[in-house]
DNA sequence: AGAGTGGGCCTTTTT
DNA sequence: GGCCCACTCT
């Protein structure tokens, strides 16, 4: 006789009403049976709801939470998300796994480093530090640079960073993204190779290690893949289009068991090329996973339908993508505006004035925003919102952890937990007075290779290779690294900031800089910040992790009421009532580097997803001149705005009244 | 030889 | 503002 199993237990009550609150299309993708599942999800469909409620969903039929992993692009989208199933739908995720690739790999790395020869209190090395290390790599590979012109440290770093990301090979990558290195592309290889090495002696990982690393666990230890395919019955991914070669494969390796996968994205808004994304793992993703449910968002909530007309008309000239047309249930709006400007000052002035107009109109600031292309792009924008007074945050440019006197402090107590890590060393070293490049390197060659660094440094093994003239301040820094190493201190990362600040830190800031009080400011913020962790190791690796004390401190989104200039890059997923696109200009959007016809339909998806972060109202600006290599350089407006047609914005005029 | 200083140059996007 | 290079000082 032949036997069928049903699944059996108690019928689920469901707390929440699913069919009330989500739409039909959201509905099917939320209540879908096990197994791969893709959601396409158009800007403004409602793509976080639909995995907050899957994950509600899954909860409520009685997975547990810590048999759930959520990867998302940024450890704040996650931590949004899981707040709403905690807070509006009642239900307790304690346990659950949720943060980016890097995050959800390095705890995992912590926890199996020995296996892959590491120790568990690795450094992690953000891209300057990467940069810096390549670099030394370039001098002990032994390369002839007179012989060529050998690329800069941070052009070899991306090569090796595009290699792991895209599983090609150095060749391939050098004669596909830089074909003029095609040369040097041995010398290339041998500095790679003696990076890894070097890492490896360092103990040291960088970004890419993170999920290079992590994949090389699930490949070389059966046990580990088990331990976690086990463990984890269900995957959700956010932010699909925008995994590269290497996540991709973690995902289907920790998958491989049960196949329980639902993956959420967005084709037209991948934008992470240059860092390895590639959207054909969304492309392709039912032929991988030929049984895959597919699932479409097309209903737009967010933007009137006269914006999204032309983000529409915008990205339909793309010719790799899924079809798919998006319509608004919006009432209708305001025509986008289109606005040439005589110059940048010009377009600063208009944008500042709108924003004041819109302001007295009862509108607050926090419902604005200024997007660009490229950092710099802001200047102008930034100075005219200061002299009218117009409250602002900037959401680009160097984050607060990559400022020099964060990343010094920082340095000792890197030092402290991992007194290998000779990036920290040189850092710290270089800062005493008549200590360069050359006399660093020779202290950090000797301490590095002993058993205790540390120990060595304070037993004076160092102390030959110091001049006389610098004597004293080494003798100091000595000092304070002998008091970094008193019991307990590791628990204490506040108490550590203020020794060091104590230790003479202080004193250089303010011999250094002219902005010394700013610094120390922020220096005592970050004391403050690392009160909230009991390890000097878990406060390093959130700094590295996460891009701002913002993305885990309470100024959560908008109530603040400040308008927010912000990179297209960094404003996906968010909105804004108002949104002014800047700097509109052939060769600045699209990037004069962007030349081929791969580039120009991945810069088409940045404007798009540019133009679908606003609600109601959205100006497109861009000035007929801007200063350049040797005085004033006429533009012309962006590709993107002459393809589009006529009947999706208003061209709009600019007066300028003088006032005496 | 190696450290420190001043001037000219450029600027894509990020975990 | 940051980076590189050339120059000067020790």
């Amino acid at each position: 006789m032949r036997t069928f199993t049903i699944r059996s237990g108690a019928p689920v009550a469901f707390r929440i009403d699913y069919e009330k609150e989500l739409n039909p299309e959201q509905l099917e993708a939320v209540v879908c049976p096990d197994g791969p599942a893709l959601v396409l999800a158009g800007a403004g469909t409602g793509k976080t709801r639909t995995v907050t409620y899957r994950v509600a969903r899954l909860i409520e039929s009685g997975m547990k939470p810590d048999s759930l992993m959520l990867v998302t692009f940024t450890n704040k989208a996650a931590r949004e998300m899981l707040q709403r199933v905690e807070s509006v739908l009642g239900l307790n995720l304690r346990g659950l796994w949720g943060g980016t690739f890097h995050h959800i790999g390095n705890i995992l790395l912590r926890r199996h480093a020995k296996l892959l020869g590491y120790e568990g209190n690795y450094s992690i090395l953000d891209r300057q530090d990467a940069v810096d290390l390549v670099d030394t790599c370039v001098g002990d590979a032994g390369v002839d640079k007179e012989r060529w012109r050998f690329p800069k440290a941070d052009i070899v770093q991306s090569i090796i960073s595009l290699t792991v990301n895209t599983g090609d090979s150095i060749s391939r990558v050098v004669s596909t993204r830089m074909p003029h290195f095609i040369p040097m592309t041995e010398e290339i290889g041998k500095v790679a190779v003696r990076y890894e090495l070097r890492k490896q002696e360092l103990n040291v990982m960088d970004f890419d290690d993170l999920l290079s690393n992590w994949l090389r666990l699930l490949r070389e230890q059966p046990a580990v893949l088990d331990q976690y395919g086990g463990q984890f019955r269900q995957i959700l991914v956010d932010e699909y289009q925008d995994t590269n070669f290497i996540q991709a494969a973690i995902i289907d390796l920790m998958a491989s068991s049960h196949k329980n996968l639902f993956v959420v994205g967005d084709d037209a808004q991948s934008i992470y090329s240059f860092r390895g994304a590639d959207f054909e793992n969304i492309i392709s993703f039912p032929k991988r996973y030929a049984d895959a449910r597919v699932f479409r968002l097309t209903t737009n909530y967010r933007s009137t339908p006269e914006i999204l007309s032309l983000a529409n008309a915008s990205i339909r000239r793309n010719r790799r993508q899924f079809r798919k047309d998006l319509h608004a249930v919006r009432p209708e709006g305001r025509s986008p505006a289109l606005l040439a400007v005589r110059d940048v000052y010009q377009q600063a002035g208009f944008v500042a004035q709108r924003m004041m107009d819109l302001h007295d109109d009862g509108m607050d600031f926090g419902k604005m925003a200024v997007l660009y292309r490229s950092h710099y792009q802001s200047m102008e924008i930034q100075m005219e919102l200061t002299r009218h007074g117009i409250p602002f945050e900037i959401r680009s440019g160097l984050r607060f952890f990559e400022q020099a006197h964060i990343k010094d402090v920082t340095a000792y107590l890197r030092i402290a937990v991992n007194p290998k890590d000779e990036i920290a060393w040189f850092r710290v070293l270089r800062l005493i007075p008549g200590i360069g490049k050359v006399s660093a390197r020779k202290i950090g060659a000797a301490l590095i290779p002993m058993d205790d660094p540390l120990g060595g440094l304070i037993g004076g093994a160092a102390d030959k290779l110091v001049r006389k003239a610098s004597r004293k301040d080494f003798d100091r820094m000595i000092d304070l690294m002998a008091r970094l190493r008193a019991p307990d201190m590791l628990e204490k990362p506040s108490e550590m900031i203020r020794i060091v600040m104590a230790g003479g830190y202080e004193e250089y800031l303010f011999a250094e800089y002219p902005n010394a009080a700013a610094r120390v400011e922020d220096i005592e913020q970050l004391a403050e910040y690392s009160m909230a962790y009991a390890g000097t190791a878990e406060l390093l690796s959130s700094l590295a992790l996460v891009s701002t004390m913002g993305d885990n401190a309470a100024d959560d989104e908008g109530e603040n009421d400040k308008v927010v200039l912000s990179s297209i890059h960094q404003a996906k997923g968010l909105e804004w009532a108002v949104v002014f696109l800047v700097w509109l200009c052939e060769g600045r959007f699209p990037s004069a580097r962007a030349v081929s016809e791969q580039d120009e339909e991945e810069e088409r998806r940045l404007f798009y997803v540019a133009a679908t972060r606003a609600r109601e109202e959205l100006y497109l600006l861009y000035p007929r001149s801007a200063p350049g290599a040797g005085g004033n350089m006429l533009l012309g407006p962006s590709r993107f705005i002459l393809e589009l047609p006529g009947n999706v914005y208003e061209r709009c005029a600019v007066e300028e009244r003088n006032v005496y």
